[in-house]
DNA sequence: GCGTTTTTGACAATCATTGTCGTTGTCACG
DNA sequence: CGTGACAACGACAATGATTGTCAAAAACGC
């Protein structure tokens, strides 16, 4: 067991899995997207796709949610560093990228001397839609 | 108040736990304070401490953060809206407010339409104390 | 092809949190 | 001061997402 370059490996089911994530909308549980893999006929264990998304979050290509509601939802996102903007009543979800945010934690980090920051933000608010 | 139906009644338990709160520094899982209340000789039951926090939590007189690892945390904070910076190593947390973030944040959700806007944000970083 | 190494996946295990429900303590009102 | 209604307690069971296990299968380099 080398800590050496992990060196991943292309597999079917790892294919499934990004290939899902490319096409669904919004944010989704593991154990959903497990459900969307079965229902379009591919086989793939649940354990795995705990594991792929994991991987996949390792490497920045996917987005981790976690609601206070207890399950973790993935996503896959832009690139870039941002935040979301999630609807309480539809889930409905929007990116949004704020240097503002950016320069003020770090700048406030660094006013404490704190390094190596980071941050994590999420937006909570009820959608036109779903607005009474 | 007003008719707030709640009528929370003062028993024992609720006001330990609240003290032990007043005492204890930084964050800890609910778990935590049901050992520490034990340790006083106080006796309260696990389920009682997950609900009272909860019940202080809503009431806004507790922050609660859930970190990557699982366990929800606790801390007494101070009374206005403010946001945690948490050192990765030690696990010193400093209290920020940041009217820019806050103004920030119901900007972009007004900008999109979005009512009722709340937010999660903490920061993470390393403290001078333990950098290396 | 062949062997090595990673990955897979069914299942069990973990563990924080929540539900249950009979008992107990509080508080309001007589 | 007594009493009754009702919230709160708490021991225990239940839940449920996530992680660990480990033999079998698949991928990759050569």
């Amino acid at each position: 067991m080398s800590e050496r370059g992990a060196a991943l490996r292309n597999t079917r089911q790892r294919t499934a899995v990004s290939a899902l994530l490319a096409q669904v909308e919004g944010f989704h549980s593991a154990q959903e997207l497990h459900a969307m893999l079965r229902e379009r006929g591919e086989r793939v264990g649940l354990t795995t796709v705990y594991r792929t998304l994991q991987g996949l979050a390792d490497a920045g290509e996917i987005d981790v949610m976690r609601p206070p509601g207890g399950e973790h939802l993935y996503r896959r996102c832009s690139e870039g560093h941002h935040h979301h903007l999630v609807c309480r009543g539809c889930g409905r979800t929007v990116e949004v990228a704020g240097p503002t945010v950016e320069n003020w934690a770090d700048r406030v980090a660094a006013q404490h001397g704190y390094t190596d920051v980071s941050h994590t933000l999420e937006i909570f608010g009820t959608c036109p839609t779903c607005a009474p």
